[in-house]
DNA sequence: AAAAGCCCCTGGATGC
DNA sequence: TGCATCCAGGGGCTTT
């Protein structure tokens, strides 16, 4: 479900709230990706600070170390005033004297991990080989340009990599490549530098989008105060494959890049 | 260094 | 209604 624009607006839901509170308890539920890395005992006492986002990454910054968490494919955060029991899909839920951060998953392809500090080992392997933030300076033309230059994959597949750019999911990928014309099988070293330049302008401008409404409601998104997103344009692409392009008419194509489902026109996006 | 596959897990939709 | 099959918004890890 999560890609760059609903782990953004999740943070932004509940960041200012949780912001001073101080961890009373934690609970754990089934194991995710990635065991905690601490002792819980090692968490209640300390203060929340600032609530950070890193590609899909959260960092939960403490008064020592961070939590990082990560949404996997199907999770949510929910910051709820009052305490409510343990669902059968909540692994991960802390007490806070602000109120109770809790974390849905029910594929548990999603990530609680506690790290001494940004620069620790379990941090590092996480977070080091991350891309350019799509939304700050850091996304710059030039960079991106040179990037892609040095790769013989499928530009579809270099923007979901995460390497390069961040925060570009399955669906945004398939609909910023339909915006800029491009054909998702297409080498990225090939693109030219107009194209490139193209496509830069609507990654930042499609995410942007995305955020200031809210996120994604192509499915069941919402924020950690249980509200949908307001991004109600319909996918160009993705999801219609056999259907009439928006654009043109055109059937929309469906193939699969690695193991992910790719949408495009034949006619709009070209080679 | 980069690319391609594999795998983690559960639930919903579809087809017989 | 029941059961099998396929599919899903991610990404780290291992192998080429």
């Amino acid at each position: 479900m999560p890609e760059l624009p609903e782990v953004e607006v999740t943070r932004l839901s509940f960041a200012d709230k949780i912001a001073g509170a101080k961890i009373i308890s934690v609970q754990l539920g089934k194991p995710l990706r990635w065991p905690l890395g601490c002792c819980v005992a090692e968490l209640v006492g300390q203060t929340v600070q600032t609530v950070r986002r890193r590609g899909k990454y959260l960092l939960i910054d403490l008064d020592q170390g961070l939590i990082l968490v990560h949404l996997g494919m199907s999770g949510s955060l929910g910051f709820l005033l009052g305490r409510s029991a343990m669902g059968t899909h909540d692994h991960f839920e802390m007490v806070t004297s602000r109120g109770v951060l809790k974390l849905n998953d029910p594929r548990r392809f999603g990530a609680v991990v506690y790290a001494d500090s940004e620069q620790s080992a379990m941090a590092c392997k996480l977070l080091g080989g991350l891309g350019m933030e799509p939304l700050t300076d850091s996304f710059d033309v030039s960079k991106f340009q040179a990037g892609l230059k040095s790769r013989k994959a499928a530009i579809k597949q270099v923007l979901l990599a995460g390497d390069l750019v961040v925060g570009v999911g399955n669906i945004y990928a398939c609909e910023v490549l339909f915006l800029a014309g491009i054909r998702p099988t297409l080498r990225a070293a090939r693109l030219s530098r107009a194209r490139v330049a193209r496509l830069h302008t609507v990654i930042r401008e499609v995410l942007t989008r995305a955020v200031a409404l809210g996120g994604s409601t192509l499915r069941d998104f919402t924020n950690a105060n249980g509200e949908n997103g307001h991004f109600q344009v319909e996918a160009m692409v993705y999801g219609r494959g056999g259907l009439p392009c928006r654009v043109c008419g055109s059937i929309i194509n469906s193939i699969k890049q690695g193991q992910r489902t790719t949408f495009y026109c034949p006619k709009c996006q070209k080679h």
